[in-house]
DNA sequence: CATTGCCCCGATAGCTTG
DNA sequence: CAAGCTATCGGGGCAATG
């Protein structure tokens, strides 16, 4: 039974939240009105020619769109949106469906608010002598910039329709290992974040940090993405181990016909190798 | 040594549910 | 409307590779 969440719609309300006021330190997001998105960037999204052709090398000029700076300086066109337009097939639940279209951006670079962003190279060139002397990296699809390669490089693959790990059990597909996983467990019932004040579990340590926060006033003490201590997830039956021997403990006693015990195996031979 | 891929992560949008 | 759920995507560590 679809999920109805996976039926997105669109909403871009403008002026829901103005984000070009906070800071990217603070959220990095924007709010693009759909209204703003060039058309033609829709056709050439089509097919795998996002993947091909939205590299430019940093600084060069980018003509593949010509966007008004005043557009572009407060408003970029998303580019997840345009990826979820192209998505749809890879996932039977959305199909037949508006095209859902998010209305987010962040904005990566975190060297510029939206009200000075660069819109094309010739401003990123500028850009790059900034103390931090990032490079810009334009993505011709959606004009976003990154101050790598590697990202650019990744990003790139969200226009794209291939997905390459799919879901066993949905057939959904993803371009990232680990949300697989964490998508799994929707199927699973896993839900390895345990609140400590009361009996409720939840699935993604966000979702567990917003109830302690809403339900318990507890606020984490951690600082705007401060990384949290990571737990080793048992996808079997939700169990958290502190270390990574624990865990490989607990599916051998457990679940040792685990296929995670397969994979631990090889990463443990493969320790071993490095050991020796 | 630079690049690349894999993996994990947090932040957050947009949705449903009660 | 608040709370909860899930997907998306950028950031970054680390190991493998050329």
């Amino acid at each position: 039974m679809p999920r109805a969440f996976l039926v997105k719609k669109m909403n871009i309300t403008n002026g829901k939240k103005n984000w070009s006021l906070l800071p990217d330190s603070v959220r990095g997001d924007i709010y693009i009105p759909l209204s703003l998105f060039p058309s033609y960037v829709n056709e050439v999204c089509e097919g795998s020619l996002a993947e091909h052709s939205c590299f430019t090398t940093p600084q060069k000029s980018n003509t593949f769109l010509q966007i008004p700076t005043q557009v572009l300086s407060a408003q970029l066109p998303s580019s997840t949106a345009q990826g979820q337009h192209d998505q749809r097939p890879e996932c039977h639940m959305r199909t037949e469906r508006l095209p859902y279209v998010r209305s987010k951006m962040k904005i990566t670079t975190g060297n510029f608010l939206p009200s000075v962003a660069p819109v094309v190279s010739e401003n990123a060139s500028k850009l790059a002598n900034t103390p931090s002397d990032a490079s810009v990296f334009t993505c011709q699809v959606c004009q976003k910039t990154f101050s790598t390669a590697r990202m650019l490089k990744r990003h790139v693959k969200c226009h794209s329709k291939t997905k390459r790990y799919s879901c066993e059990h949905c057939e959904k597909g993803f371009n990232d290992t680990f949300d697989l996983k964490r998508h799994v467990r929707t199927h699973t019932g896993v839900r390895p974040y345990k609140c400590t004040s009361c009996a409720k579990a939840f699935t993604q340590r966000c979702s567990l940090e917003s109830h302690q926060k809403k339900i318990h006033a507890i606020t984490q003490q951690y600082a705007y993405k401060e990384r949290r201590g990571k737990v080793y997830v048992c996808e079997e039956c939700g169990l958290t181990a502190q270390t990574q021997d624990s865990l490989w403990n607990h599916l051998q006693a457990e679940h040792p016909q685990s296929r995670s015990i397969d994979c631990n195996e090889g990463k443990k031979l493969a320790e071993k190798d490095n050991d020796s």
